[in-house]
Order: C-alpha cells, then structure tokens, then sequence
DNA sequence: ATAAACCTATGTGCAACACACAGGTCAATA
DNA sequence: TATTGACCTGTGTGTTGCACATAGGTTTAT
C-alpha cells in the first residue's frame, strides 16, 4: 500500500504519514522497482495507534518514546501515565490562558465599539494603544478603596 | 540603548528584540564602531506598541500590516477591526478544542485510574489502545435508540 | 597585559505538519 | 505505438515566535 491509500484510509493527509515516516515512527519499505514507499498492516496498525495517541494530547515524541519502551519488551503503561500527567497540566495552562486572551479580546471588542478610529498622529493604531483591560486593570482589580 | 537594555526595560528577553529586528518590526541604527544595533526612543514605543497588540492575539504579521497601513498615512483601525474579529474566530476555536481535549485527558486519567497496566502482545499501550472516550463515542451519545 | 564577566550578532533548532517542485506511473486516446 | 493528461511519488523548504548555541567583541578588575 503507497502513502496515499494508507492516508486516505485512516483518515489523514498523505503529508503526513510522510512526516511520520521521515521521523521514524512508521517503517514502510522502499519498492525496488519505483523507489516508493510500501506500507504494510503493521504500519497502518502503527498509525492507528498514533493518531489516537495525538487525540490524547501526546506528541510524537512522548509517543516515539513509549514505543521505545514497548519495543524494548517493557510495559509502558507508567510512562504512559507519567506522560499524560505533564500533558495535562500543560493543557490546563493553554486552556486558562486562551481563556484570558479571549476575554481581552471581547473586552476590546466592546471598547471599541463605542470608540471612533481617531488617529493620533504619534501612535500606530489608536484602538490598540488606547486598550485599557478591564480584567487587568489594576485601579479596577478587585477592591476599590480608594475612594 | 543596546539590545539587552531595551529589553530588560519593556520586559521581554533580547532574544525577543533581535526577532523583531530580524522581520522588520524594528529599525534600530547599525553602529559604526561596532557593528551593534542601537535603538531608539522610537523604537521603544514601537516595542511597546508590539507587545500590547501580541496581548490582544494579534500575530507579528498582521502587526506588520497594520504598521504599514499607519506607515502609508492610512488609518489602520478597519484593517485592526477586521483582523481581530479573525482572530478572535480562531481563539474561540482554540479555545473549545483546548476544553474537549482537556475533558479527554480527564476522562482517560479516570479510566485509567481503575484499569490495570495489562499489555497484550499485539498493541503498543494498551491503555491508549483501548481507552474509550465517553464524550465521543457515538453508542453513548445522547439517544440510545438501539436498545 | 591578562583574565573574567558580560555583551553582541548570526545561525540553527523547535512542533507538526503543509506546500512547492520536479519527475515518475498509469490508463485512455489518437 | 506514441502521447496526452490525471494522478501519484519523494524530497526540500516554509510556517510561527521565539530560544538556544556558537564564536567572538567589550569592559572591568587585577
């Protein structure tokens, strides 16, 4: 089976079962009569197992790590679970911050809305420069006992 | 003012100011005596300028663009309007994929808590091969007229 | 003068592919 | 049989926003 054919099959773009080639994680092999690439159903079993292991919030190289593992005849259960751990905070992390630059977002959103596109002729883009964030603003941050 | 002072003074690092220099962002002056970049107030207010619009979800090209719209004497605020409405599309986008594949993460630790680290010859993890995820599996999903 | 500490510019690496390119393969047609 | 066209292939490079490594220059202390 050629790369576009195993691609097509699992569900993902020829490009990039070539990258996943190229770094080692599937071992098809070379055709002597064209030179392509011939993936076997060891290979396309591979795969599986990888793209499922992305939908997890691995990377590939947290996965070529726990292949190495299972390769060596060891469980990779516990580097699995270790894996998924760090994974997981820093998914926590991206998710808290996305969640602030989407309210900043919005809130510029807002505050532009009611602002008119003036120009001083010292900044680049007033709208941006003018920004005050609501949600960092200090002066409204929380308490207010300075009045 | 050299690279390493400038930022220290708008707080990023000066790797940070030599990639802007790099694309463009900032002009500061070649010395003569020694070959080092030297910026000025201006590019300092350009610096600063940067690092609210990055704030904002804005990427270093569209920075670029809307600098050069300020450049050519336009006022950039329409472009600023409509490249923030993008981004903020993507954010929002980011930001739901972040959550599901966090609420994956989370529901594989608890599968994982009350499963054992078996490992079957055929696959390469068996906790990630036969991990179930009950938000998309369909014979969970919502109506279960089959039964 | 010389050593140590600190700074600089430039080149390369990172993640996970997508894209561009030049050329090979295969089936249909003239 | 030759040729056209559609489709496929591998390989090289681009993407984003920096961080890191390297080699060397500057400055200060001795």
């Amino acid at each position: 089976m050629y790369v576009k054919q195993l691609a097509k099959l699992m569900g993902v773009t020829a490009d990039t079962v070539r990258h996943y080639t190229r770094i080692g994680l599937l071992n098809p092999i070379r055709s002597e009569e064209n030179g392509y690439q011939e993936y076997t159903k060891q290979d396309q079993q591979r795969l599986k197992f990888i793209i499922s292991a992305r939908q997890l919030g691995f990377s590939l190289k947290d996965i070529q790590h726990i292949i190495g593992e299972s390769e060596q005849g060891n469980c990779p259960c516990p580097l699995t679970r270790k894996l998924i751990t760090k994974r997981l905070e820093e998914t926590e992390a991206l998710f808290q911050e996305t969640l602030k630059l989407r309210n900043r977002m919005h809130a510029a959103l807002d505050q532009w809305d009611t602002s008119a596109d003036g120009a001083n002729a010292s900044d680049v883009c007033s709208l941006i420069e003018s920004f005050v964030d609501p949600i960092n603003d200090s002066a409204n941050k929380e308490q207010r006992n300075d009045d």
